[in-house]
RNA sequence: UGGGGCGUGGUCCAAUCGGUAGGACACCGCACUGUUAAUGCGGAUGGUGGAGGUUCGAGUCCUCCCGCCCCAGCCA
């Protein structure tokens, strides 16, 4: 008896087939029985009558929701069933039953949030939530696929980090080895530079932890980023890779997981239209758009989510949003040697209010301006000799970005809050499961 | 870190002015040969986050504590 995963039974119509899953609903009427298997590929509904297979229709009336099954069936197609396929069960065998007395705690109704972020680890059962994790997996294989495909190197960076690597966040101390203190990464970018230098064009790709107390749905305490770093590029080159990137995260997500977009209900016209160019401001045309939008921000203040939305709204695609005040941005940042007040850096803005989902721009090569950058943010010098260093010996110009894997998956998947699109999200207020 | 809000059976909610804490779902049983979060009837279980206060009487009012959510800030 071949065993195949539900995705699969379409190619198995008229045969009989073995199962591995679970029970995931079940209905009855009268001398027939609709249970629902599922086993992380899909769920499938499978039908028992009474009168022809009394055994198993009464070792599966009498399962719980959950209980863990082999099953076995002959697949047939069938428009009344969801899927357009059901299983005629032949024979069950129970792996483990659930007890009556302790029935699995998630129902196939309405939760509050608490509950289901307390049960976090049965909540990925969900079909909506699975979904969500397969996005999650296309999107970062079709982000590193691109990367690999344009000839970046995955260089990791680590994840103790002796200090900062901007200063301005805070971070999670943790105890070293022999009272010394290390601190966890906010942002691998640093370490990139360096291997940028040693293989030309880099990225890293893993966690980022940020202490600070941000509690809206646009923030995690741990969360992913991946950040590529290019020797020689400048701020367009590294413009023109984002946009190719994020395409490619989009478009092979359209591609390759139409069923799970669909179970999100999301809206893939919206997602369709993502393709290149992606609009480019400036931050001086950025603030212009926002006083005819009848907003005061002044030139020199960073923009906030309600900026973010109008800027955003203007667009069907992400916008780009380049060279900020040089005083607004991270002590690194290049200035534009036309305009020093400003910085070559740039944002991405996602559309549909999801939010900053890329930063970037060119780093600052100049030992000597570094060294005063340093100074005027208070940083001390110690913790980055190396990366000083990088500008004693053959320095070149360089560029990159970080783009926020949790946000960016959100978008795609229209989901609410950015919790819901890593497996076991860490909030302030949240270390469990 | 500021501002706002919420904690009631396992879950989701209701409880008028301070006056007997209730319903639905889940679970169990019965009925139903095409159900789609099935439905109908019946059953058992079980709760006001914690401490104190006001009151004849507190889920409701007051104080403190705990937990969580939303918005802003910071950022990805």
């Amino acid at each position: 008896m071949p065993v195949v995963t539900i995705e699969q039974v379409a190619s198995h119509a008229g045969k009989e087939i073995t199962l591995r899953g679970w029970l995931y609903n079940q209905r009855q009427s009268g001398k027939l029985l609709f249970p629902q298997f599922r086993d992380g590929t899909g769920v499938i509904q499978g039908v028992v009558s009474r009168k022809e297979s009394p055994q198993v229709f009464e070792t599966l009336a009498g399962l719980t929701q959950e209980s863990s099954v082999e099953v076995t069936g002959v697949v047939r197609a069938d428009e009344r069933a969801p899927g357009g396929h059901e299983l005629q069960v032949t024979g069950v065998t129970v792996i483990q039953k659930i007890p009556e007395e302790t029935p699995y705690p998630i129902q196939l109704k309405e939760h509050g949030v608490d509950f289901l972020l307390e049960n976090r680890h049965l909540w990925i059962r969900t079909p909506r939530q699975a979904a969500i994790l397969r996005v999650r997996d296309q999107a970062i294989f079709a982000a590193r696929e691109f990367m690999h495909q344009q000839g970046y190197v995955l260089t990791d960076s680590p994840i103790f980090t002796p200090s900062s690597c901007e200063g301005t966040t805070n971070l999670f101390e943790v105890d070293y080895i022999d009272e010394r203190k290390a601190y966890l990464t906010q942002s691998g970018q640093l370490y990139v530079e360096a291997t940028a230098a040693a293989l030309g064009k880099v990225y890293c790709f893993g966690p980022a932890f940020r202490a600070e107390r941000s509690k809206t749905r646009r923030h995690l305490t741990e969360f992913w980023m991946l950040e590529p770093e290019a020797a020689f590029a400048r701020i367009d080159d590294m413009m023109l890779l984002a946009e190719g990137l994020i395409t490619h995260m989009i478009q092979s997500t359209l591609e390759r997981c139409p069923r799970e977009l669909a179970t999100l209900k999301r809206d893939t016209a919206k997602l369709a239209a993502v393709r290149p160019p992606f609009p480019r401001i400036s931050y001086d045309e950025a603030i212009e758009l926002l006083h005819r939008h009848g907003n005061p921000t002044s030139w020199g203040d960073d923009f906030g989510g309600d900026e973010e939305t109008i800027l955003s709204s203007e667009y069907d695609r992400p916008v780009i949003v380049h060279r900020y005040p040089t005083a607004i941005k991270a002590f690194y940042m290049q200035p534009d040697p036309e305009r020093p007040e400003l910085a070559l850096g740039f944002d991405i803005l996602a559309p549909e209010g999801y939010g900053e989902i890329v930063g970037g721009g060119e780093r600052i090569s100049n030992y000597e301006l570094l060294m005063e950058r340093l100074r005027q943010n208070e940083l001390p010098e110690e913790p980055f000799r190396w990366y000083l260093d990088l500008r004693r010996f053959g320095s070149v110009p360089h560029a990159g970005f970080g783009l926020g894997v949790e946000r960016t998956i959100a978008w795609i998947t229209g989901a609410e809050h950015i919790r819901e699109v890593i497996p076991f999200p860490r909030t302030i207020y949240r270390l469990y499961p």
